[in-house]
DNA sequence: TCTGTATATGAACATATGCTCATATATGAA
DNA sequence: TTCATATATGAGCATATGTTCATATACAGA
């Protein structure tokens, strides 16, 4: 196959793809997305449920926020968080599927 | 919702997640994937149409070959790799056509 | 065997990543 | 306002990552 018979992704998919499953690589985000896809959670809850420190929460949620993949709410002096991003956590349970049954 | 009310996934399922998307999480991993995806190419044909070095093209094929998610075949000199997880190729494809129609 | 082409691989390097620690900010109660 | 709780954030650090460079290995043809 000739170079120009290839099919190619624009660079803007390219970064775009590659921002999302980045955020996808990592084992505490993994855990975090999957608490957030069961139901909405302050960062102490995060923090405790995981036992990951309030801190570590927070900067990652703070990664997920800019990427648009979750979105908060203050309640009192809290955060709640949630999900913000469906197709990431279909991708994330398609993966979860496919790894469980292997 | 208190802790053990919570669904977790296992150490084992979240370390091989990870794994799987780490390997979409690079511009360059992503572009070899999708080149795999389409015909089944040579280490310098890969070089070549993606503009990138014979030997970063080899590591990240060898990188993908210990996930499992290429595999390979000699053809007198050339060594010709092919994807070999149908299931990672959905997931990147799905990607894409996400990301294209937002 | 010698030569050329194709691929693999180890070392080194610059950058990215994820965490901790300390501290700042924000809200609610007293 | 003052204090306590909840969250955010910057700095620093150890490790991971992706590339280049140099070189090793493997096969085909003369």
């Amino acid at each position: 196959m000739k170079t120009q018979d290839h099919a190619f992704l624009s660079e803007e998919t390219i970064e775009d793809i590659s921002l999302m499953f980045k955020a996808l690589a990592d084992p505490t985000r993994i855990r975090i997305l999957y608490m957030l896809a069961q139901e909405e959670c302050s960062v102490n809850h995060i923090a405790e449920v995981l036992d990951l420190s309030q801190s570590a929460v927070s900067h990652q949620l703070s990664y997920l926020r800019t990427l648009r993949l979750v979105k908060h709410r203050r309640s009192g002096t809290a955060m709640i968080y949630s999900c913000d991003d469906n197709h990431v956590i279909s991708l994330l349970k398609q993966a979860i599927t496919h790894s469980e049954h292997t």
